[in-house]
RNA sequence: GCCCUUGUGGCGGAAUUGGCAGACGCGGCAGACUCAAAAUCUGUUGUCGAAAGACGUGAGGGUUCGAGUCCCUCCGAGGGCACCA
């Protein structure tokens, strides 16, 4: 008989106790050190996207933690030699805000975040190797963000060029094309303005085809919606350039998707703010109205451009393109319509197939020519037609669908040297120079005879000078221009006075290669060791939030193609599988302080304990989807908890009694739980690997419920198994439950048990039998029943006989063991 | 506007290849224990119906012996892109 303590948790199950139990044993037995060269296991490296040190943990980094620890805890389980590093991206702007606010050093503040997360971490029982911790904002780890950034600058892939770029006036920086948000700073919300500065890029363009091409590794490994960002993000195009001559001035080239449309052309547009633009304005008489106009488009901020439903401006600057295909003089106009910095700057207008074009046209009462044919006329619908059809109007082309008249038109222009096929992309060169101090310096010393020279690789790295002293508030040029001393260095070239570059990189630099630093985080004469490199890489598993779908992901991707070309690395995809874990939300939004809807991480990890909240976060359902802490329970986590620990003090028989002789069908209920539960986690099915683990539970209880002996090896085996399961979600609790087994710590390397296939075998199925499709009857059969004695059995069985008095049989499907389907004639 | 994803009990969610819809849990209800409550344990819990049974995976249609799953149309929710020629 069962004491009544046993269903007592507050006398037995104690998280805190059992947390403070464990915590100190596994900093000794340290199971999850990893890497070791000799190690003959298998490689898995799992990695969890660093975290920016703000503040302590929060709820968001519980769940991501919890995740990514299930995944590395379980192939370390299943016999990996596990690397499962973590560091921080310790540079950025946070700290520095910080700082100026509380008149504090941004280092002090950074540190200081850091060891409070790294305790946090370690009591939340994340399975990393302390061995391997970086800190992007160490001179170590940022000096190597500066050799690549030479190597780079030597490949003529790190270029400095004017240019106008997002400016935010509030973080007082430039920001790059991924970091304004429908016009406004991803940062801190306020609206982006244009301005024009010298600023550091990287040829990120040079490897659009690569980046895009590439992705076909991924397919069905990361999610497809991640996919789809990134090849959006690039925005290949396929089409052609043409030339049209321009009265009175030079040719000009357009690029155009659409060069079957080119006998549709009606006018011609060059973008406002353009050289181009201004060269064919000067010395027209439209010379006044454009400069008035250009004005008008300067003062407008991105907000008002993106309005779609803007009405359409422009200028006719008293030119005519002519029309290669017929001679046609189109007028050129300028407008902000047309987009500077995509293609050539300059398009063929063609309205009756594009709708913008056509919005033009209405607007400043130009011709509208359809040349594919459609049902409905462009010009009085005021919708522009882009379908496939017979091309008319359009010579040689007429009666051509899409396809043909393109490849048609491109070749003829090709042979008259008027035009040729042309690739574009949306994507953009990445902007690295940032006007703040907390980040990498960037290693270039500018010399009025020498221009931009390296920093030479033996002066490495060029460290930051010390904040204090410094004016760190925001005032559009880099608190680092004003360090005299740092900032004025003789040229490495000719020795004259020079100045260091005093902007620093964007942040996204440091954790485009992060991943490769843990391989040896304190390497002192490279980045990495590429040997390392070769065993390690590339990342079997990352595990991240998706607001870094686009940004970091592309930027990391990038890298590694530049790495491959400069042969560091053997692999062109460093992340071969990607998990994106969703959000902890409250009440159905996000949690802010300002909603009044946070839930503090520490709170609950205080009522419930680490291995409740841990639990909660992996089985509140997929770990793609959010998760709204008000539909889940913690307390319902840790009654499971308490009821699987219970078991633990149950189990009368010792350590290492011979299975085989257990009880079989608890045996059986065991090895299906394992089995079920491995191919789920294996498939991100983590709540129903713990539903498996549960519902293990629940026949382990009602076996002992129902007389079986405590000492049976059955039931030992079941309660070793629940331990090693649940040490994925639940690593307090299930190292106590191994010990109260009888076994010495770790469980996390206790190995996932080998499933007996003999035992996932049903002595008999539950066979169901349907007629027209509804269940009528249920017959205990054995699995290798023939179909022909099945469909016998089924046809006498009292239930079909009844039901089917009187009525003709057409057909009878049978699916041996499972199903027999009875279709009555009508 | 365009593209993608998604829609299952009161709630979170399960459901190899089309084959017993609702696993597992939360919440609810009933009972045990208790002076009482909390906690814990046991049972029960899709809807309608006394029952037999019928109905049931956003709505409508289709394919099929059989549809949550496949196809078409529509509706709702979430996300991405938004003058990129």
């Amino acid at each position: 008989m069962r004491e009544v303590a046993d269903h007592q948790p507050e006398v037995g199950y104690d998280h805190e106790a059992i947390q403070n139990r464990w915590l100190p044993v596994w900093d000794e037995v340290a199971p999850f050190r990893s890497g070791r060269l000799d190690d003959p296991r298998p490689k898995k490296y799992v990695l969890d996207m660093f975290p920016y040190p703000s503040g302590d943990l929060h709820m968001g980094h519980a769940e991501a933690y919890a995740l990514g620890d299930v995944i590395a805890r379980f192939w370390a389980q299943k016999g990996f030699n596990v690397m499962h590093p973590i560091g921080w991206d310790a540079f950025g702007l946070p700290a520095e805000n910080a700082a100026i606010k509380r008149g504090e050093n941004p280092r002090t503040w950074t540190y200081e975040n850091i060891e409070m997360q790294k305790s946090s971490m370690r009591r939340y029982a994340c399975s990393f190797d302390w061995d391997r911790v970086l800190y992007t904002c160490d001179p170590e780890y940022y000096r190597w963000n500066q050799w690549f950034f030479l190597e780079m600058f030597k490949r003529g892939l790190a270029y400095r060029k004017a240019s106008a770029v997002n400016w935010c006036p509030s973080c007082q920086t430039v920001l790059a094309n991924e970091q304004v948000v429908q016009g406004l700073c991803e940062r801190c919300d306020n609206v982006v303005t244009k301005k024009k500065l010298t600023q550091w890029y990287l040829r990120i363009t040079d490897y659009a085809d690569r980046l895009l091409d590439d992705m076909e590794q991924l397919e069905g490994e990361w999610p497809d919606k991640v996919l789809l960002m990134q090849r959006n993000w690039i925005g290949r195009s396929k089409g052609a350039e043409v030339t049209f001559d321009i009265e009175g001035s030079d040719p000009v080239t357009v690029y155009t998707t659409r060069p079957d449309t080119l006998y549709g052309a009606t006018f011609f547009v060059v973008a406002a703010d353009s050289e181009l633009a201004a060269k064919l304005a000067a010395g027209t008489s439209a010379e006044g109205e454009f400069q008035a106009y250009l004005d008008e488009v300067k003062k407008s901020t991105d907000i008002e451009r993106l309005a779609t439903d803007r009405p359409k401006t422009g200028v006719f600057l008293q030119r005519h393109a002519i029309n290669p295909v017929n001679g046609e003089k189109l007028p050129i106009y300028a407008s902000d319509y047309v987009l500077s910095d995509y293609g050539t700057g300059a398009i063929m207008a063609v309205p009756a197939h594009d709708q913008r074009d056509l919005d033009f046209a209405r607007a400043f009462n130009l011709p509208v020519r359809v040349v594919v044919a459609a049902d409905e006329d462009p010009a009085l619908t005021g919708v522009a037609t882009a379908d496939d059809g017979p091309h008319v109007n359009s010579g040689d082309l007429d009666g051509l669908n899409k396809a043909d008249a393109i490849a048609k038109i491109i070749a003829q222009l090709e042979a008259k040297g008027l035009g040729k096929p042309a690739k574009n992309y949306r994507l953009r060169d990445w902007l690295i120079s940032r006007q703040r101090y907390w980040g990498t310096p960037i290693p270039i010393i500018h010399c009025d005879d020498c221009g931009e020279v390296a920093v030479p690789e033996d002066q490495l790295p060029v460290e930051l000078p010390d904040a204090s002293g410094l004016d760190l508030s925001p005032k559009g040029a880099s608190p680092l221009g004003a360090a005299e001393e740092w900032v004025n260095v003789p040229c490495p070239t000719c020795g004259k006075p020079a100045k260091r570059d005093s902007d620093t990189m964007d942040t996204f630099v440091d954790s485009s290669w992060y991943f490769l630093r843990y391989l040896n985080p304190n390497d002192s004469v490279r980045a990495f060791d590429p040997e390392l490199a070769k065993q390690w890489l590339p990342i079997d598993q990352y595990v991240g939030g998706v607001t870094h779908a686009i940004l970091h992901l592309l930027y990391a991707r990038f890298f590694t193609k530049v790495m491959y070309d400069l042969d560091l690395v053997n692999f062109t995809e460093p992340f071969k599988r990607l998990l994106n874990q969703g959000m902890v939300v409250m009440n159905g939004s996000a949690m802010s302080k300002s909603r009044g809807n946070l839930v503090r991480l520490s709170d609950e990890l205080a009522v419930h304990g680490v291995d409740a909240v841990r639990l909660t976060m992996v089985f509140a359902g997929p770990p793609e989807d959010d998760i709204d802490w008000a539909d889940v329970s913690p307390a319902g986590a840790k009654k499971f908890l308490a009821r699987a620990w219970r078991l633990s003090g149950e189990v009368t028989s010792e350590p290492g009694v011979n299975f085989a002789d257990g009880d079989v069908a608890l045996r059986k209920a065991t090895h299906k739980s394992l089995h079920d539960a491995d191919l789920a986690v294996q498939t991100y099915r983590f709540n129903v690997a713990v539903a498996k683990t549960m519902e293990l539970v629940n026949a382990t209880r009602k076996a002992i419920d129902g007389g079986l002996s405590t000492a049976d090896p059955a039931v030992r085996e079941a309660v070793e198994a629940v331990a090693i399961m649940m040490s994925l979600v639940a690593p307090y609790t299930s190292e106590d439950m191994w010990s109260r087994l009888g076994h010495a710590p770790s469980v996390a390397l206790a190995g996932w048990p080998t499933v007996d296939e003999r035992l996932l075998v049903d002595d008999s199925v539950t066979c169901i039998v349907q007629i027209a499709g509804k269940v009528r009857e249920r017959l205990e059969v054995s699995p290798d029943i023939s179909e022909a004695d099945l469909q016998a059995m089924a046809l006498a069985a009292p239930g079909v006989v009844k039901a089917l008095e009187g009525r003709d049989i057409r057909t009878v499907i049978v699916r041996a063991p499972k199903l027999v389907n009875i279709v009555p004639a009508s």
